[in-house]
DNA sequence: TAAAAATACTCCATAGGTATTTTAT
DNA sequence: ATAAAATACCTATGGAGTATTTTTA
């Protein structure tokens, strides 16, 4: 089995077009149509044929199609990302982690030398778990309003505790018609009733990631959402806020028999030491 | 992205060994060694390392065979099948089916011409409407003693109707102990209670295929199982039976869209007129 | 007549071979 | 001493190129 005649179908298959698939391969058009045909010579069968002016696959050709494309459109793009990116190491986390904290300890003064290189990707916590799960990332940097369970095989660390502020561009008190908050966050509205029993009944839109909710609020000056209060920090006093007073607390999570655990703990102690 | 380089590496993870990927690659060693080598220099990484006289795999090979693994296996698997065979017709269906009916209407007088190839597979009911879902067959050849209910995209076409039997080579009366059955037919037992008292309560094996219950049955002489009366004339009175007044029926399943379409026609029409 | 694929042919990059050395048991 | 992998070097297959023809809207 020639996988490297699969792969240059797959292409074929992808844009219905042998050019199209010669232009993404960046081999020339009868580099390709000559592939495809010792493909089908070889199993004395048609793949492709002849539709007009382009082509069309053949049942046969579907089939084959359908069963190698998850390989070459996710499988070979993780692998491809896996060994680009294995001598870095991966942190998938939250919004406030990825984007300001993280980037906040490692730009300080010679925190990494040479040898550490370091990645990170922003995403939901849910998602984030997921990546580690799969080996995709190494450390994983997530709050939580509830305490995290994690299978055995990992490792969870509490980092700092936070509590959760209301923001909004608009008046917190009678200029807020709507609530957007994070998947992870969405439970949070009916932890504050007594506290702020104006914003309880609004409407709620729940949005992936806090990273969508803040982009939202900032265009909806009558919408706000929950964040932890760190982020405040970071918002350059474009929003106003009011505590909360429900607690949240922010954890690292990372595989026992991780080879980067030396950056790893390099990196907790640096998070928990860093006090706003 | 070289797969070239991602096989020979799959087999040297496998077999953890250079010289063993050689051989089961049919290339020599010093081959193997340096395409390994290769894929590692263009992404600057450690995949295998020595240990010992032989290698082991860096943490990286490690992710990098996981993630490779399922296509290297089952995928290339699949469509090496799927190629090899493409000009077949592929019939998956139950035991009875696929090594006695249809070898026997098949084999009939110029049945088929030389342009009508059939390969046929035997298997669960289940699993056959598994490789029918998949694609991996054309049509399905299955006995149910329930109405048969398929996503819209399939055609069922009802056979012939036929009557459960149950067969051991021991006593019917007083000689059985247990029986063995397959999971299409688990329910039977209970169907049959006020007919055969003596049998109801006995324990009851349930494996996958009726081929497994048969080939039981032919070895433990206190154990019985249920099978479509058909089966009778095949098994060349080896068995006692007792008719049970269940009824079953033969159905054919089959794609919309097959290409089969006419070969499919042909042998259900000769199966429905098969009559016993 | 123009756009896309197929054909014919040449070339050279690289996969793979052989012989040998190194490493470790 | 032996088994396995690495290294060095060479060979030749086959993948890809250019030029051209064929097909069809």
């Amino acid at each position: 089995m020639n996988t490297h005649q699969l792969e240059i179908f797959f292409y074929v298959a992808k844009y219905l077009s042998v050019s199209k698939a010669a232009n993404h391969l960046c081999i020339s058009q009868p580099a390709v149509s000559s592939q495809v045909k010792k493909l089908e010579n070889i199993y004395n069968i048609k793949l492709i044929e002849k539709n007009g002016r382009g082509i069309r696959l053949t049942y046969t050709g579907e089939q084959l199609y359908e069963r190698i494309h998850q390989f070459f459109t996710t499988t070979i793009v993780d692998v491809e990302s896996l060994l680009k990116n294995s001598n870095y190491l991966k942190i998938s986390g939250n919004y406030l982690m990825t984007q300001f904290i993280v980037p906040e300890i490692i730009g300080g003064k010679g925190f990494l030398d040479k040898s550490d290189k370091i990645i990170v990707k922003s995403m939901s916590s849910f998602s984030a778990m997921d990546e580690l799960k799969k080996e995709y990332c190494d450390l994983v940097l997530i709050s939580s309003s509830e305490v995290v369970m994690p299978p055995v095989e990992f490792i969870v660390t509490e980092l700092f505790d936070d509590e959760i502020v209301f923001i909004s561009k608009g008046d917190l008190k009678n200029g807020i018609s709507s609530i957007i908050v994070s998947e992870s966050k969405r439970e949070i509205r009916s932890l504050v009733k007594n506290k702020m029993e104006h914003i309880t009944d609004l409407p709620l839109t729940v949005v992936e990631t806090t990273q969508d909710a803040i982009a939202n609020i900032r265009i909806n000056n009558d919408c706000g959402t929950f964040v932890s209060a760190r982020f405040l920090k970071y918002l350059k006093k474009e929003f106003h806020y009011i505590s909360t007073g429900i607690k949240i607390k922010f954890y690292a999570v990372y595989r026992k028999e991780s080879p980067q655990n030396i950056t790893i703990q390099k990196i907790i102690s640096q998070l928990k030491s860093s006090i706003i």
